[in-house]
DNA sequence: ATACGATTTTTTTTT
DNA sequence: AAAATCGTAT
């Protein structure tokens, strides 16, 4: 039995026994969300309930996994059947098993933002439209202002009205390729991301037998970062607790960073008016920071005007105040941070307890740089993620002909890895393959030579021979070899010509192969590749002791997280807040709140990095203002030692 | 006509 | 750093 009471404070305790009914709960920073969260489970199931009648959905799969393995050493129950993870991966779930009733084939692939956009560039090509001269949004562009119309169910019109306006001329070619890529996706069987939420809500909309089995067997749904949910996920779990109607939501509308995302926080703010019976619930004492860390957080967030009244309380005993080091530009900041860094392990504080955040990922280059130079392990938790990598993706496409031959992106990536075979060459082979029943079968037949060009034919038979690899690995289910196998066939060349950094790329491949092993069959396997970032978050909560790097992250990945000491870079304006995010509607009060978000999570060192110049992109060194989240907490009439943050000079 | 290398532009955040 | 574009070689 779990002793609740010794565990837990009143607080987080009314939650854990909280009776069924809709609950909200507002939980602060550094408010222990997290353990509340996972003592309910816990708690759940010692009550009787079965694990699989419970929902957790989560904003990583790496938080629904950490939380899961701590309710099973908590109640020592198989959580096996308990559903958790994202939206994304568990609409998947549903959804594979429903897929015929929307018309797609069960086998649907999962399509990430690279291959989003090249098939936005197919469509675009198709209407022979030029993006060149600027009227026509790039293929990454267009694909943002389609995903946050579908997220928000906003017109796509409108959206181009209201925030992209310089393509306003071209609404027309907008819809049109707009409308071809939706098709383009059913024709090939595939979905991108928002697709799983549109169509997860359509299944469960249109077909009542689907939804009454899902709403009745869900008796709990919690939800963790509700904040940072959109009108189509809100809608989904009304849905989803339709019948039990125990929908616990648990946020904290001032860290709401997500709405380039259609994430909108009006959701944990109007859920009392959707649910007139639902009971508050908050979290407010605050274990992880110093008061001076706090009083700095409240002070900014104060800045913003809607949000619920809440009052961090800290508990934490006196420490120092964040600090605010002006330096003189990006080199003086790395070696600033760098210096500091060695300074803080000489006095015991752990690497691994130590963090550097940016608001984007190419402001740590420079940081990157000198912690190589001086020798200090890091991991960098922002930029491309391990699947999205170009040799990662160039293997599986490989695996996705086989399991899916109607899948045009994977045809066109891989045949474009041979010599002679472009854009255009591939583009042919696509037709020819793709208007056969049999795509895989076609492209071993004679006939298929006479498609491409004299030069390209070598390439050819060598892509033959390692398609035929792979298919009898796969029979076997040998998953493992299947990437050695390619490797071997020649794309050891190709990477050590095109990369020639063959070393690291193979070594991630081996990894990819390791991974691999774990799956039944190659389709289970790239199911949920889409929906993963990383093959290391699959054991990272093994090696969480694995405290030897210092971190650097994105505030975004940052979220949920803690260090004893955290450093924020590039707090110029323009930088944080981005120039870019200030323009779009709420911009400056999105941007605090990702502020707010960064300076929280630090638990006893804070410090601000200011370059007084910024090196422009032509050579052109510009003056930069202090970022105004700092500039608005030091009024002209406040005396340095009033100020919530010390200053530093550094030579 | 097409592939490919050199050059220029652009780079927010992510499931 | 990566993608889009341009110019040249095949």
């Amino acid at each position: 039995m779990i002793d609740y009471e010794k565990e837990l404070n009143p607080e987080q305790l009314d939650v854990v026994r909280a009776q069924g009914g809709p609950i909200l709960v507002i939980a602060g920073a550094g408010s222990g969300k997290t353990r509340a969260l996972t003592y309910r489970v816990a708690h759940l199931i010692e009550q009787g309930i079965e694990p699989s009648h419970i929902l957790l959905a989560t904003f990583t799969n790496k938080a629904a996994r950490s939380m899961l393995s701590r309710v099973e050493t908590l109640v020592d129950v198989d959580l096996g059947r308990l559903w958790g993870g994202t939206f994304h991966h568990v609409g998947n779930r549903i959804l594979r098993r429903h897929a015929g009733l929307l018309g797609y084939e069960r086998s649907y692939s999962i399509i990430d933002a690279e291959d989003s956009n090249q098939l936005l560039n197919t469509c675009i090509k198709e209407f022979g439209i030029r993006t060149a001269d600027g009227n026509f949004p790039r293929p990454n562009v267009l694909r943002d202002i389609i995903s946050l119309s579908s997220n928000t169910r906003i017109k796509t019109e409108d959206i181009i009205t209201n925030r992209y306006r310089s393509f306003s001329h071209s609404i027309t070619d907008i819809l049109k390729v707009a409308l071809r890529y939706g098709i383009k996706k059913r024709e090939r069987n595939v979905m991108d991301f928002d697709d799983i939420l549109i169509n997860w809500l359509e299944l469960l909309k249109d077909f009542p037998d689907v939804r009454d089995e899902y709403s009745e067997k869900f008796r709990h749904i919690l939800v963790d970062e509700y904040q940072d949910t959109n009108i189509i996920q809100a809608e989904i779990l009304d849905i989803l607790a339709g019948h039990h109607k125990n929908l616990m939501v648990v946020g904290d509308d001032s860290q709401s960073i997500y709405s380039f995302r259609g994430a909108n926080f009006a959701n944990i703010v109007s859920f009392p008016e959707k649910y007139p019976d639902a009971k508050i619930y908050k979290l407010e004492t605050n274990y992880r920071s110093t008061p001076e860390i706090l009083h700095f957080a409240n002070m900014s967030i104060e800045n913003n005007s809607m949000q619920f009244q809440k009052e961090l309380r800290a508990v934490r005993r006196k420490g120092v105040r964040p600090v605010f080091v002006p330096v003189r530009n990006v080199l003086q900041q790395a070696d600033f941070v760098a210096q500091r860094i060695i300074e803080l392990v000489d006095k015991g504080i752990p690497v691994g307890e130590i963090a550097v955040l940016y608001r984007a990922h190419y402001h740590s280059m420079e940081l990157q740089m000198e912690l190589v130079r001086r020798g200090i392990p890091f991991e960098i938790r922002s930029g491309i993620r391990f699947f999205e990598q170009a040799h990662i993706k160039d293997v599986t496409a490989f695996m996705r002909i086989i399991v899916n031959p109607l899948d045009e992106i994977a045809w066109k990536r891989v045949m474009r890895l041979y010599d002679k075979i472009g854009e255009v060459t591939a583009g042919k082979i696509w037709n020819f393959v793709s208007s056969h029943d049999e795509p895989v079968a076609a492209a071993f037949s004679d006939e298929f030579l006479k498609c491409v060009p004299k030069a390209a034919v070598p390439g050819i038979r060598r892509f033959r021979s390692t398609l035929e690899d792979i298919m009898d690995l796969s029979e076997t289910n040998a998953l493992a070899e299947i990437a050695g196998a390619i490797l071997n066939d020649g794309y050891r060349e190709y990477v050590e010509t095109r990369y020639g950094d063959t070393a690291s790329r193979e070594e991630d491949l081996k990894q990819l192969a390791h991974f691999s092993s774990e799956f039944n069959s190659l389709d289970e396997f790239l199911n949920d590749l889409a929906l993963m970032t990383s093959v290391t978050e699959e054991e990272s909560y093994k090696a969480d002791d694995d405290n030897s790097k210092v971190v650097l992250s994105s505030i975004h990945q940052a979220k949920g997280l803690e260090w004893s000491v955290v450093f924020m870079i590039w707090c110029s304006e323009g930088m944080i807040p981005l120039a870019r995010a200030l323009r779009e509607p709420g911009g400056e009060d999105e941007e605090r709140r990702l502020f707010y978000v960064a300076t929280t999570r630090a638990k006893d060192h804070l410090y601000f990095c200011h370059p007084l110049i910024n090196r422009g992109g032509s050579g052109w060194d510009r003056d930069t203002a202090p970022s105004r989240f700092i500039a608005e907490l030091a009024p002209s009439d406040l005396e340095p030692e009033e100020l919530p943050f010390d200053q530093w000079l550094v030579q």
